[in-house]
DNA sequence: AGGCCAGTTGCAAACGATTTGCATTTGCAA
DNA sequence: TTGCAAATGCAAATCGTTTGCAACTGGCCT
């Protein structure tokens, strides 16, 4: 089990982009916070909300302001790093782009995130929006629910 | 063109339910500002925001107050009876819970809200929450895009 | 018809999330 | 190194929505 390094030596943590040398590329100053929190978005394999992401990068910078973690996100968000999720109730919350594009299912019960992916579904929203005469920018599909009580 | 009262002369309008009586029921009082509120209610097919149904209840009784707006709307949402969404930027807007169910194409050029139904999709839906072990509640389907430019 | 009184209202203040003005700091190109 | 536009922290502002409270009704009960 130890030799041949397979592919998810890496594929693991492959996936992203070096958002640094983007941001660099972009004409963005590399900055302390903002070291911080691409840091933070690297490891971030949930769904986090400002104030949470705040949290997470004073635990490494002391000095980090949520008004900086807002105005981070809203740039990694145009640079395509980040989407932003607006689910019922909560503030906003945040997610590493990086993975392949998925749709929500929210536990009301428990609050958990569950993703899903269907294919047919979003082939489906296509063609709706085809038969309309427009072509669909991004969409959101979230789904709230509870665990099905027992039986079957 | 005349002649032949067709079903649409009251399918039009039908589909309502009487709140008026569902809220008496309910044991709430019919005050002045519930019945403007209603009337709107009734003419509403589209999907205003409070501010926009406080300016029609205005035109109406002058002394009707943003809060009981939100208010009112809180309680026709519990009750059923107005659909509540957040479509991205902007406030929170209603409608009507009378129709069908449906979801929205939203024009991001001009705003625009277009509702549309896919029995596939909504089927589709109903399949993958079965499959994760969940009850659906209730979910939201939003197509955000533009006009498709030109050519075909 | 009149009264009672809990439910409802308008108002303004409070709220939570997010944004913004500004003086100070800092990255980084020259 | 220095210079300076970009970025920061802080606090105040903004936006949509909610809430406390005193004044005001709707509608059941005489
Ligand atoms: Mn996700
Ligand atoms: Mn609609
Ligand atoms: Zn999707
Ligand atoms: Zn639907």
């Amino acid at each position: 089990m130890a030799a041949k390094g397979n592919k998810n030596d890496v594929s693991l943590q492959a996936e992203g982009r070096d958002y640094e040398t983007e941001l660099q590329s972009a004409g963005v100053r590399i900055t302390r916070p903002r070291q911080v929190i691409l840091t933070i978005l690297k490891e971030m394999n949930d769904h986090p909300d400002a104030m949470e992401i705040f949290k997470r990068a004073v635990r490494v910078d002391e000095s980090i302001s949520l008004a900086t973690v807002y105005r981070t996100m809203k740039l990694l968000e145009q640079l395509g790093a980040v989407h932003r999720h607006s689910f019922e109730g909560g503030p906003a919350r945040f997610e590493n782009a990086d993975g392949d594009h998925h749709d929500h299912l929210i536990d009301l019960d428990t609050g958990k995130v569950i993703e899903f992916h269907s294919e047919s579904i979003e082939r489906l929203q296509q063609q709706i929006a085809d038969e309309l005469g427009y072509d669909i920018e991004h969409h959101r599909l979230e789904l709230y629910g509870r665990k099905r009580k027992k039986k079957n």
